[in-house]
DNA sequence: TTCGTTGCAAACGCTTTGCAGCATG
DNA sequence: CATGCTGCAAAGCGTTTGCAACGAA
């Protein structure tokens, strides 16, 4: 079993919370998935596997993932609530047109942080980085209809 | 007048919108409030001005201001959205005590802009960073606090 | 056997929409 | 005076909650 999920059944057996196969499943999914789903896709995945499963799960899940740190949550403005399976320090980027989520890691962060710290004073627990534009391949469909013009 | 309310005037006259009171009102809360209201916050503090005014015009303007990219949103995964009266790059500092937000100004930035153009091959067109943390004052509450026992 | 968890459905909160009357340009 | 804007109320949508049945430990 990959160490992540391991990680996962050893801190809700810790706390003395239950391992359950929809709690295991929603965690190896937004392992698994490099897009940043919503409650709802990752609901849509999962329905196959766990055709009982409902909504509300999924959002408890989730609720708990990001309460033992395991997971991010990306606030979309209006849109879905999104997830990232990678807690760490790092850049999403987000593409306006096909609306997919990358990952972009950044050795540049951690002192951004700390700069940060020192300019508000605040004591600082976590932290989010999000860009906005256009990802390659739809930049690339973009140009190819501009061309045949 | 603030030459930022005089922009927005220009810009609603120039692409057929109109210029009115609540319109008006609205922005120049969000340029003097510097704790990123939500839309309920911005509606409960223009009441005593305008009375008669209704939610759904307080959206429709904050998405009025979106457009014309004078103000800035703030996803904030399941809590209501907030808005920044500053549309330039800066990053928000959250309290997670008081929930008031700040901004810091942050030189680096556009040169981390470029790095993540750079490694992921996006055109990037906005970027939003926030930290979350404890800001001075409800740190220095929460020193207080562990003093006293 | 115990008690945390699930699934269901209803409730909730934030945001959007349709429309008649109003006010701006 | 034309048409964009407002206020109102209802609808929409993502998310949370209460509760009885279920299943992990």
């Amino acid at each position: 079993m990959r160490p992540e999920l391991e990680t996962f059944q050893r801190l809700l057996t810790e706390r003395g919370y239950r391992v359950t196969p929809q709690r295991m499943g929603i965690y190896e999914y937004l392992l698994d998935t490099k897009t940043h789903p919503s409650a709802e896709e990752i609901y849509q995945a999962l329905k196959d596997r766990f055709p009982m499963m409902s909504q509300a799960t999924v959002y408890k899940t989730l609720d708990l993932l990001l309460e033992l740190g395991l997971i991010a949550q990306l606030g979309l403005g209006g849109q879905a609530t999104r997830y990232d399976g990678n807690p760490d320090v790092h850049v999403n980027v987000y593409c306006s047109e096909c609306h997919r989520i990358y990952d972009v890691m950044e050795p540049e962060l951690p002192k951004l942080a700390e700069s940060v710290a020192r300019r508000s004073g605040f004591v600082v627990k976590g932290q989010r980085h999000e860009f906005y534009g256009i990802c390659p391949e739809c930049e690339a469909r973009r140009s190819a209809r501009m061309q045949e013009r």
